[in-house]
DNA sequence: CTAATATTTTTCCAAATGGTCAAAAATTAT
DNA sequence: ATAATTTTTGACCATTTGGAAAAATATTAG
């Protein structure tokens, strides 16, 4: 079995391993930030040694680079389904169902992308000034659309987007702070069936066009 | 000039370095999170050496807490200023205001509760706990009164707090990630103004009871 | 001015950290 | 089984880090 100096794995074993680190990584990273994270918290979360751990991947850089390239395709995915030719209000309500799911589904790789943006994105700005400037200039036309066609309530498609960010993923970000205030363990179990039927409220009723 | 052992400065001089320090502090921990941030990062910024940043804060970890402790009295004030005798809705949109007057004002702060949450909230978990959920707890009944009184529509209050919390904090937060879309000097430039008009929008029209 | 006190810096240290290397162990090929 | 190859680890290293100690400097009181 050779290994073809670096990059993708070539056996079942290599890829296994490899994922297993990413996993250990990924939950690391993501609590710590990238400065805050340790190699020997990563192997120790991993169950496996520190070099071995290097012996998969080059360096600390390369995992976390490897995990934010992994998160930022799955990250654009939702905004990406929007789709031009469906009804308004059910589209937006969609995407907000799809983001919250993944707040639910990938709190931890939400916290990754927190983190990095917190510490002023490095890894990913030029991804940011690009793919995903792209992505929503023309998400962004297509709800400036629908409001010039009355379909929507008018207002600012960015600002709206951002909003729709800011609430979904904030039941991942803040989770610990959520929890507290609820409190009660009927409340924590229900929050994202409550956050999703208070959400659809907030957008729907302020969106929805004449009454 | 006698220096009482610890805590409280007695000097003006004293209490002037103690802020220059808290300043640096601030910068570099709400950028890099407790664990990714070092003394010697603060010592640069404030411009003197790491052991006379020693003789003024006892540790790395004093200097955090005392930073975290002015945090949550600032943070907590905007919504106790929420009052049950005024109108809901113009309560409601002054509490956005403040909430994002602090975002556009205080990013750091923002930045630095941000990374404690993201952390687990390890120093301020009895806090979220208690204090905070008191608050919002008697809040969320206020709100849930005027909805009662068929003055709001109704929602959950919780989550509506939770999303005031989202949406205006995400500008201090991800204020990068918005200023990479929004990509041009003007919309970057207005992206307070523009944002509150967008969420006075947002919660006002989704809140406004009849039509 | 002089002594006492407060402040600052230079020097140093032990622990933690990212990473290397060669040897050991496991696996695979013949 | 044996040789070749891959995987894993223990020992090690240079640098960084939080912090201590003490000497040097500045400030204040008398």
């Amino acid at each position: 079995m050779k290994k073809t100096d670096n990059k993708t794995p070539i056996t079942r074993i290599q890829k296994q391993k490899r994922l297993v680190i990413l996993e250990a990584a990924l939950e690391v990273f993501s609590k710590n930030g990238f400065r805050g994270s340790t190699l020997d918290q990563i192997a120790l979360q991993a169950g496996i040694s520190k070099p071995n751990i290097l012996y998969y991947y080059a360096s600390k850089q390369e995992m976390h680079k490897e995990l934010i390239e992994r998160l930022m395709d799955k990250w654009l995915a939702p905004l990406e389904e929007m789709n031009a030719k469906g009804d308004p209000i059910a589209e937006i309500s969609a995407y907000i169902k799809r983001k919250l799911e993944m707040a639910r589904d990938y709190p931890r790789q939400s916290r990754l992308f927190n983190n990095e943006i917190l510490q002023g994105a490095p890894h990913i700005i030029d991804l940011l000034n690009g793919e995903l400037k792209v992505l929503v200039d023309e998400k962004a036309k297509v709800i400036a659309n629908w409001m010039k066609q009355g379909r929507l309530t008018k207002t600012d498609p960015y600002h709206l987007i951002f909003s729709i960010w800011a609430t979904t993923q904030h039941y991942a970000d803040f989770d610990v702070q959520i929890c507290a205030v609820l409190g009660n363990d009927e409340a924590i179990k229900n929050r994202f069936r409550k956050a999703e039927k208070h959400l659809y409220q907030l957008f729907v009723r302020s969106l929805e066009v004449g009454q």
